[in-house]
DNA sequence: TTCAAGATTTCCT
DNA sequence: GGAAATCTTGAAA
């Protein structure tokens, strides 16, 4: 059985946390059924100063106080008016840093998964393919908003291995999704992916 | 109070 | 390649 992420794993800038969460394993428990999922791609929203962050120029409101959490507390946003995203705050308390979760290879429970996808007939490497795809496979919505993932047992973060993998074997660019308005801030490489996975969102 | 835009996905041509 | 779906948020008025 793998150890569980501690506060001190998550207690890094978002650079580094979206590498070192490369590989490892979300859980899930939903309904006396347990939802596991390899993490294959992450996006780092890596403070005050990133344009293209919710929390730019240190803004704090109502929708994006988890980012400014403790390292490992989760911040589940609604957006386009139909999805949500997962991000996982990092950094030190008040420092509002977080990574957001692009896609999961299935590990547990697909069936589970496919239900939650309202779709029966997706193939296993589409079902957790994209940051909102990702969320509805492991029903994480905006009631998951706030949780600690290192004290809580609905949904955590399980250790792999300790380090983040070889640069070689991980993908690095810009992030997805962001407009222009964001400036410079939208060309910066800070979205990191699995090269061997399949269920990598964006390319084919 | 009003309104534009959004860290997306899916289906259409 | 393009647009629709759909509604909350945040900023402006």
């Amino acid at each position: 059985m793998s150890p569980r992420a501690e506060r001190s794993f998550f207690a890094c800038d978002a650079e580094a946390l979206a590498r070192r969460l490369l590989g490892q394993t979300l859980v899930r428990r939903f309904r006396g059924r347990t939802l596991r999922g390899r993490i294959v791609e992450t996006e780092a929203y890596v403070g005050a100063h990133d344009a293209a962050s919710h929390a730019y120029k240190g803004r704090m409101t109502e929708r994006n106080r988890a980012m400014f959490a403790d390292p490992g507390v989760c911040y589940v946003y609604f957006t386009y008016g139909m999805h949500h995203c997962f991000n996982l705050s990092c950094g030190a308390l008040g420092d509002p840093q977080a990574v957001l979760l692009r896609a999961l290879e299935p590990l547990d429970g697909h069936d589970v998964m496919r239900e939650l996808r309202d779709r029966e007939d997706i193939a296993d490497r589409l079902l957790c393919r994209g940051p909102a795809n990702l969320a509805k496979a492991f029903a994480i919505e905006r009631s998951v908003d706030g949780v600690d993932t290192v004290t809580s047992d609905e949904l955590y973060i399980e250790l792999v291995r300790r380090r983040a993998p070889r640069s070689s074997s991980m993908g690095n660019t810009p992030r997805i999704g962001i407009s222009q308005r964001a400036g410079a801030w939208r060309d910066k490489p800070l979205r990191w992916y699995l090269r061997d996975s399949r269920s990598v969102s964006g390319s084919r």
